[in-house]
DNA sequence: CTTAGTTCAACC
DNA sequence: GTTGAACTAAGT
C-alpha cells in the first residue's frame, strides 16, 4: 500500500515544555507504529523527534486537524513498556512535561532525527604473546601500567577505558604496538567483555551482609548498606551481582560521576565473565547510544553509569545498585529535576527486584527509611583490612594568622607526614586564587555586574571570574571607588593554598585537583596515576578528591574550612559538611599506615561539629534527624519549590504571588514565601522562590497536580521562566 | 501610513 | 520553547 492511505491515531510526546501528548495520524492502517518508538513529526513550523505514547487514541480534536507523522525512526522501540511506565511515573511525580522527560532520558544521539545509525567504531587493544626481549624499558612507566591492564583478563580492553583510566595514552600505546606487545582490534560493539576473576575472601561482617542480601531472594527488597570507607561495600555488591548474573539477569550499577572511577570499572571488568556497558562523561554520544541499544537488546549483562543511566532499557533487569547513594549529583539540577536514587527505587519496585543503596554516609532520608523499616539496614562498621579509622581533630584558628589559608599547626602536621615520606591531602572546597578582591582603604569588594556575588580571583590574582555566570576580566590596578592601589585578596582558594604549600615545601611534588586544573581531557587521569604511583606527595583540591580514590601512602587529610557548612541558609548544609568530612577522612590511612585528619574551624564548640567529632557520622545523623523532626523538614516533611526568574525584578515576585494565591493552604499544606532567592540576581536574571511544605506526600501531590495546570494559565506565567522542583536538593 | 516593539494564543 | 498574528506606540 502506498502512503496515501492514512492510518489510525497516535498520541505522541514531543520535546516541548507543554504537559500532555499530541495526536497524529499513523502512516499505515494495518501495521501500527509501536508504542515507545520514535517518530518524526511536524510541530507548528518545526520538525521534532517525538515518542509514541499510545496507539488507537480517540482524539479530542477532529480528524482533519490532525497531521500525519512524517516518518518512523526506529525498527525496535527505544523505550520498552517497563521504561515508558517508569518515565510516565517520573514525569508525573516531578511534574515535568512528558516530552521533555523522555528526551532527557534518551541518549543525545537518539534525540536527533536519524533513521539508520551508522555503526560506530569501537577500538580495543589486546596483548600479543612475545619473548621478554621486547619488554619496555624500566623507566617507561606509563607503558608498563598500560601493559598490565591490557594483559589482565583474556579479552581486549576498550580504548575508551584506557583513556578514562590514564588520560593521555597515544604515545605509550603506539610504543607498545611498535614493540609488538599489543595490537589494535575492532571490538564488536560498545560493550566490554569482562573476565572471571577470583573473589577476595570476605570478612565476617561482609559475609553476614551478603547472606542477608542473598537470602531475601528476587523480589523488591530495598537495602541500605551502610559501610565505613574501606569496609568493602563493593565486594558485597559483587557477591549479590554474581548471584543475579548467574540467574541470567542484568545488573544496573549507578555511581556519581566523581565516584565512577576507572578502578571501579576495572574491578568489575576483571571479576565477571559478563559483557559490560559503561556510561560515563568521557564517552562520545555515539558510544552512549550504542550502549543503550546493546542494553535494550539484552546484550549487556551489566550497565555501569551515572545519573541518567537509571533510564537505560534493560529487559532482563534483576538488580540495581546505587553506590554513594547520599551523593547530591544524583539529583538533576535543571530541566527535568529527577533524583536518580529515588527513580531507581521506583524502578526496582516496578520490576519487583532487589535494590541496594550503599554509602559510608547515608542521606538522612535513607536512614529514616531504614529506621521505619522501609529499607533493610545492613552495616559494615569496620574496615576490611582491619585498619583503624583515623582520628579527626580540630584546630581552632580564631586569632591565628593564616598563610594561604593554612595555620601554623596545620603546616606543622603536613610537614611531619611529608617528612615521613607519606602523602598528604589538603582539602578546600573553593576553587580559584581567592574568593574576593577587596580595597584595603575603602572596603569595596569587586562585584559581578550580572550576579549578586563577589568575583573570584584567578590566575594568581591577575584575573577576576564569576563562578555563577562565567564573566571574567582582568584585575583592576586600583579601586574604582576611591582610587587606592591597595587591593587585597580576601580568603584562599585551591590556587592560593597550592602556591603557599609550594613555597613552603619546594622539593615536594604537588598536584592541584579542581575544575580549572583538570579541565583538559586526560589531565585528571594522568594526575591521579601520578598520585597512585607515589610520585605526587601533596594533593590540594576540592570535593573531587573526596571519594573513590584509594591511595596507599596517604596518611594525613587537612580540611581547611568546615565552617561554611555550619551556618548556611540551606538546611542540608550541615549534612553535606558531615558527609564530606567523613568521606575525606576515609581517604587517610587505608592500609597499614595509621592516618589522621585535621579540621580548621572558628567554631570548635558548634554542637553538630562536636557531635560529628565525638560520635562519628552516625551520632551526627541522629542529632541532625532530631533537628529535622523538630522543624518538620525532610524526611519528616515534604517540600516543593516553585522557582521563577526574569530579566526584570518584579515579574518573578508578581508571578509567585499569583501562584501563592491559587494554593488553598491549610494546616496540611503551608506556603512559605514568595521570597527573593538567596542570590537574587544571577547571570543578569532576577530570581524568586515559593516553597510549599506538607507533612504528607498524599496531600501535597494531588495539590501539585492541580497547581501545575493552574500555573501555566496565570497571566504572569509568560513573563517569567518558572519550574517546579519536587523534593528540592538545595534551596539556593 | 509605516515600522519597531510588545503581547498572546496555538502548537496535535 | 517557538512562531506568527494582533496590537500598540512612536516616527515620517
Amino acid at each position: 500500500m502506498s502512503g496515501v492511505e492514512i492510518g489510525p491515531t497516535l498520541r505522541v510526546a514531543v520535546p516541548v515544555p507543554l504537559y500532555g501528548g499530541f495526536d497524529y495520524l499513523d502512516l499505515d492502517a494495518t501495521d501500527a507504529t509501536p508504542i515507545g518508538s520514535r517518530v518524526l513529526v511536524r510541530f507548528g513550523k518545526r520538525r521534532l523527534v517525538g515518542v509514541v505514547l499510545e496507539t488507537e487514541v480517540k482524539s479530542d480534536l477532529p480528524r482533519e486537524r490532525l497531521r500525519p507523522i512524517e516518518a518512523r525512526l526506529d525498527d525496535a522501540p527505544v523505550f520498552d513498556d517497563e521504561l515508558l511506565g517508569l518515565l510516565r511515573w517520573a514525569a508525573g511525580y516531578y511534574h515535568h512535561p512528558i516530552g521533555e522527560a523522555l528526551a532527557t532520558a534518551l541518549p543525545v544521539a537518539l534525540r536527533r532525527a536519524k533513521t539508520d545509525q551508522t555503526p560506530n567504531r569501537h577500538r580495543g587493544w589486546q596483548a600479543v604473546p612475545s619473548d621478554t626481549a621486547n619488554e619496555p624499558v624500566a623507566h617507561a612507566k606509563r607503558q608498563h601500567e598500560l601493559l598490565d591492564v591490557i594483559r589482565t583478563g583474556v579479552h581486549p580492553v576498550a580504548h575508551s577505558h584506557l583513556l578514562a583510566r590514564f588520560g593521555s595514552i597515544h604515545a605509550p600505546l603506539k610504543a607498545l604496538e611498535r614493540r609488538g606487545l599489543i595490537e589494535e582490534v575492532d571490538l564488536p560493539g560498545a560493550l566490554e567483555q569482562g573476565s572471571a576473576g577470583t573473589a577476595p575472601a570476605l570478612t565476617d561482617m561482609q559475609r553476614e551482609a551478603v547472606e542477608q542480601l542473598i537470602s531475601r531472594g528476587e523480589g523488591f527488597h530495598p537495602t541500605l548498606l551502610e559501610g565505613v570507607t574501606g569496609s568493602g561495600k563493593t565486594e558485597v555488591y559483587c557477591r549479590q551481582m554474581a548471584e543475579v548474573l548467574a540467574a541470567n539477569r542484568q545488573v544496573l550499577f549507578l555511581a556519581p560521576e566523581i565516584g565512577l572511577t576507572p578502578q571501579l570499572i576495572e574491578r568489575l571488568r576483571t571479576r565477571f565473565d559478563a559483557s559490560i556497558g559503561v556510561l560515563h562523561s568521557q564517552r562520545s554520544d555515539g558510544e552512549r547510544a550504542d550502549v543503550w541499544r546493546a542494553a535494550r537488546a539484552g546484550d549487556a549483562d551489566i550497565v555501569i553509569g551515572t545519573r541518567s543511566a537509571v533510564f537505560t532499557p534493560m529487559p532482563r533487569l534483576g538488580l540495581i545498585v546505587v553506590d554513594e547513594e547520599h551523593d547530591g549529583s544524583y539529583k538533576q539540577q535543571d530541566g527535568f529535576r529527577y533524583h536518580a536514587r529515588d527513580v531507581a527505587l521506583r524502578r526496582a519496585q516496578q520490576c519487583d527486584i532487589p535494590i541496594v543503596l550503599g554509602s559510608a554516609t547515608p542521606a538522612l532520608e535513607s536512614l529514616h527509611n531504614a529506621d521505619r523499616s522501609r529499607f533493610a539496614h545492613l552495616k559494615l562498621p569496620e574496615r576490611a583490612t582491619g585498619a583503624a579509622m583515623p582520628p579527626v581533630r580540630v584546630i581552632d584558628i580564631r586569632s591565628r594568622p593564616l598563610l594561604g589559608g593554612l595555620s601554623d599547626p596545620m603546616l606543622a602536621h603536613i610537614e611531619r607526614h611529608l617528612t615521613a615520606g607519606n602523602q598528604v591531602m589538603v582539602f578546600i572546597n573553593r576553587r580559584g586564587y581567592a574568593p574576593a578582591l577587596s580595597c584595603h582603604d575603602c572596603g569595596w569588594i569587586a562585584p559581578c555586574e550580572r550576579c549578586d556575588a563577589p568575583l573570584t580571583l584567578h590566575g594568581g590574582g591577575a584575573r577576576l571570574q564569576c563562578h555563577h555566570c562565567g564573566a571574567h576580566q582582568n584585575t583592576p590596578a586600583q579601586c574604582p571607588g576611591c582610587g587606592s592601589k591597595q587591593l587585597i585578596a580576601l580568603g584562599a582558594g585551591t590556587e592560593r593554598v597550592a602556591g603557599a604549600l609550594r613555597s613552603r615545601f619546594p622539593d615536594v611534588r604537588l598536584a592541584r585537583f579542581d575544575r580549572d586544573s583538570v579541565a583538559r581531557k586526560g589531565r585528571l587521569e594522568s594526575q591521579l596515576a601520578d598520585v597512585a604511583s607515589g610520585e605526587t606527595q601533596l594533593l590540594v583540591g576540592t570535593q573531587m578528591l573526596a571519594k573513590g580514590h584509594d591511595f596507599a601512602r596517604l596518611t594525613c587529610v587537612a580540611v581547611l574550612d568546615v565552617d561554611g557548612g555550619l551556618f548556611s541558609a540551606d538546611f542540608r548544609a550541615a549534612e553535606h559538611m558531615a558527609q564530606l568530612v567523613t568521606q575525606v577522612a576515609g581517604r587517610a590511612g587505608r592500609s597499614d599506615l595509621p592516618g589522621e585528619v585535621w579540621l580548621q574551624t572558628r567554631h570548635p564548640e558548634h554542637p553538630l561539629l562536636h557531635r560529628l567529632l565525638s560520635g562519628g557520622y552516625d551520632a551526627f545523623a541522629r542529632a541532625a534527624l532530631a533537628e529535622r523532626r523538630e522543624a518538620a523538614l525532610p524526611p519528616f516533611g515534604y517540600l516543593c519549590l516553585l522557582r521563577a526568574e526574569a530579566q526584570d525584578i518584579q515579574s518573578p515576585q508578581a508571578f509567585l504571588e499569583q501562584a501563592a494565591a491559587t494554593i488553598h493552604s491549610d494546616e496540611q499544606i503551608a506556603c512559605w514565601g514568595p521570597v527573593p532567592a538567596p542570590m537574587q540576581r544571577r547571570a543578569g536574571r532576577f530570581r524568586a522562590h515559593l516553597l510549599l511544605h506538607s507533612s504528607t506526600r498524599a496531600r501535597l501531590h494531588p495539590a501539585l497536580d492541580h497547581w501545575q495546570r493552574v500555573l501555566a494559565e496565570l497571566p504572569g506565567a509568560r513573563r517569567v521562566r518558572w519550574s517546579i522542583d519536587v523534593d528540592p536538593q538545595d534551596l539556593l
